[in-house]
RNA sequence: GCGAAUAUGGUGAAGUGGUUAACACAUCGGAUUGUGGCUCCGACAUGCGUGGGUUCGACUCCCACUAUUCGCC
């Protein structure tokens, strides 16, 4: 079964939408936070934790996976379900993402990037086919066409050129693009200019993808600028298929995001912030480092109910930072990824009862109101 | 008791007779948005064991003292 998308209500008040997503593993509700499990693990977290948490679909990507172990190793294990053991739907990123940005990019044509590993250094070349048969392989629930995410400010004149090659891109992926129980996703791009939004999201929607991904945001331009993009993104898009932010896991900009018509989201924010030690709480971002907390025998975040604040405090999990034990790491993962899952779930109930922008002034007054 | 060596920030240590005393770790902040990175960026000795002396000027040279370490009685 390909994901498919049920409107179920709209916020009277903005742009905002309740959904749900059918897939292959299940029916899930939107908005939706998505984690990120790059090489076919969420950093440091079991299955069994994503699924406490509370986690739906998760990511996996085409490049890292390519490189390591590669598709074939993952399809003889039965696909990438089976390999990682997780048993609810699987998103792959299509690697568009990691040739702009990590990889030594060596030549972008019409044909394909050109680029060196990041790993050793050697010359690869990726295509829009090559990626939507990597993702077959996989056989992941979601496959995302390959697209070029240019940095941020480029020309005019270059971001043209980049949405419609990146939209020949996508009809190419589509074209060689079989597994029927397998979903694809085509993404909009365009930068700042409203105009190559529209033209982007228009003629993407002709291509008829299950999905639609808003890319290429979240890459220097300022907030104002970002929800812009959003905005010019959303508003031509069809109601009846979902709506796919790439990459935007603050949680204000999720809020933003969310009034503005998007419903599903991915981000490496969360666990990445762990790892260095920073959660995020109802009164803001907090760091676990700072001197304030090392005797400081409270949890988290009073208002959190997930396994690392009940059982753990914010003295503990310092100590296990400071000393670069893992399991701090992990604790504040699952804590990062509990509190993104329950504000969409909040975000969900909000709009349900028409009150997205009352739910976003009270979660602000609270956000940046810091302890 | 005698002899020798060494004394630089929380730690380990560079260093020069003359503007702001390297660097590393630790510490203290900050960053992080389709995840190579245990990552990145800042701050951090008004002072170079103590007291004298030489010199225009000493942390760097000389003397004494103190401490530590090693060796010998």
């Amino acid at each position: 079964m390909k994901a498919i998308y049920e409107l179920i209500y709209k916020d009277k008040n903005s742009n905002a939408r309740y959904g749900k997503i059918h897939t292959n593993y299940g029916i899930y509700e939107t908005p939706m936070f998505m984690p990120v499990g790059t090489l076919a693990t969420v950093k440091t977290l079991t299955p069994e934790e994503l699924k406490e948490i509370g986690c739906g679909i998760i990511l996996a990507n085409t490049y890292h996976l390519w490189l390591r172990p590669g598709e074939d190793i993952i399809a003889k294990a039965g696909g990438l379900h089976k390999f990682m053991n997780y048993d609810g739907p699987i998103l792959t990123d299509s690697g568009g993402f990691q040739v702009f940005s990590l990889a030594k990019l060596k030549d972008i044509s019409e044909e394909g990037v050109k680029f060196k590993s990041h790993l050793d250094g050697s010359e690869l070349f990726l295509t829009p086919e090559l990626s939507i048969q990597i993702q077959n392989k996989l056989d992941s629930d979601i496959a995302m066409s390959f697209d070029e995410c240019p940095p941020y400010p480029v020309t005019y004149e270059y971001m043209k050129n980049s949405v419609e090659r990146t939209l020949r891109w996508a009809k190419r992926g589509k074209d060689v693009h079989t597994n029927e129980k397998q979903a694809l996703f085509g993404i909009v791009q365009g930068g700042e200019f409203e105009d190559l939004r529209r033209w982007s999201a228009l003629e993407t929607v002709k291509l008829d993808f299950d999905g639609y991904a808003i890319g290429g945001t979240s890459v220097g331009e300022d907030k104002e600028t970002m929800y812009k993009m959003i905005e010019y993104s959303t508003s031509y898009l069809p109601e009846d298929k979902v709506r796919y932010l790439m990459g935007v896991g603050d949680p204000i900009d999720i809020i933003e995001a969310v009034i503005r018509g998007v419903d599903i989201f991915d981000c490496v924010l969360p666990t990445r912030l762990a790892r260095h030690g920073n959660a995020l709480t109802t009164y803001g971002k907090m760091n676990i480092k700072n001197a304030q907390y090392k005797e400081d025998f409270k949890p988290i975040d009073e208002n959190c109910d997930c396994y690392t604040c009940k059982h753990y405090t914010r003295a503990y999990i310092r100590h296990l930072i400071t000393c670069d034990e893992s399991l701090g790491g992990r604790l504040l993962s699952i804590h990062n990824i509990h509190f993104l899952v329950k504000l969409t779930e909040d975000l969900r109930s909000a709009i349900k009862e028409d009150k997205v922008i009352e739910y976003r002034e009270k979660f602000l007054k609270n956000y940046q109101n810091k302890e």
